[in-house]
DNA sequence: TCTTAGATAAGAATAATTCTCATATAAGAA
DNA sequence: TTCTTATATGAGAATTATTCTTATCTAAGA
């Protein structure tokens, strides 16, 4: 798996201690932090990374596509490393978001979606948001 | 299908001016307004409707289960008023996000999801979000 | 018509993100 | 190794989005 640098490298992106530090975040936090978090996060190790610089670096690395955006409904910009193929587990209680992989279900929804055909539209990707509950089994 | 008004009463909420308006707004602007959206359409009609007001009452319907709040990537609040089961389709190009229904779908995932059973996680809910755009088709 | 619990207006406050511009610096050239 | 400069950053102001506060208004029951 390629180093941060390297990452940083094969995209056109200078080395700065500033965007190591937000790749060491996002990979730390690995719960789809949200911009607030990864802020807290990086200014405990270098106080003087500025605000609007992580904010930024996180921007550039959302449109190089070394990370991506997360959809939630709360209004707030949280981001996801993971970029393999992957869907999303929305803890309901927690706010937690946890990534689910699973190939079979990919290729339920990609033959699906071949055999509907949504008219005029044309699919650039499927994700599956499963909002829930963690452990405490609902007794139907 | 309630009327506005009988949607209020049947909650438990009083009919207020501003709740009406909000009501309308949402259902007028189909596309899954914004807030800043249904602001707009309000105080064009309803210049003294204050902006807390809107928000406030936006906050309670979904309380209330009148409304529901609509996932994006963009760190602002979107509104659903269409309480029936349905996915949605986002347009990259416009922004725009539609419903999709389709129970085949739906009978599709509930099936997949008994069957897999993911561990510890109860699943109160399952959208599918789509990500494309219309009318260029992709020539792949 | 009166009463009052709850709703609203208005704008201040807060939170989240973006912008500005002087200064700093990564990295290629010499 | 030093120099150069295109690009990055800091700091905080500005903007945008949403929430809070409290005096006043009002929906609806008595």
């Amino acid at each position: 798996m390629y180093s941060d640098k390297n990452t940083l490298i094969s995209v056109g992106l200078k080395i700065t201690p500033q965007r190591i530090a937000v790749m060491e975040a996002l990979h730390k936090l690995k719960s789809h932090p949200s911009a607030e978090m990864i802020i807290s996060f990086i200014q405990k190790s270098h106080p003087h990374i500025a605000v609007g610089t992580i904010y930024k670096v996180l921007d550039l690395f959302v449109a190089k596509g070394i990370i991506r955006k997360v959809m939630t409904d709360k209004g707030v910009m949280r981001y996801d490393s993971v970029l393999d193929k992957h869907h999303h587990l929305y803890c309901s209680e927690s706010g937690e978001i946890i990534d689910y992989v699973d190939e079979e279900l990919d290729v339920l929804l990609k033959d699906y979606f071949e055999r509907k055909k949504v008219t005029g539209f044309s699919i650039e990707e499927i994700n599956l948001h499963l909002i829930g509950s963690y452990n405490k089994k609902k007794k139907e």
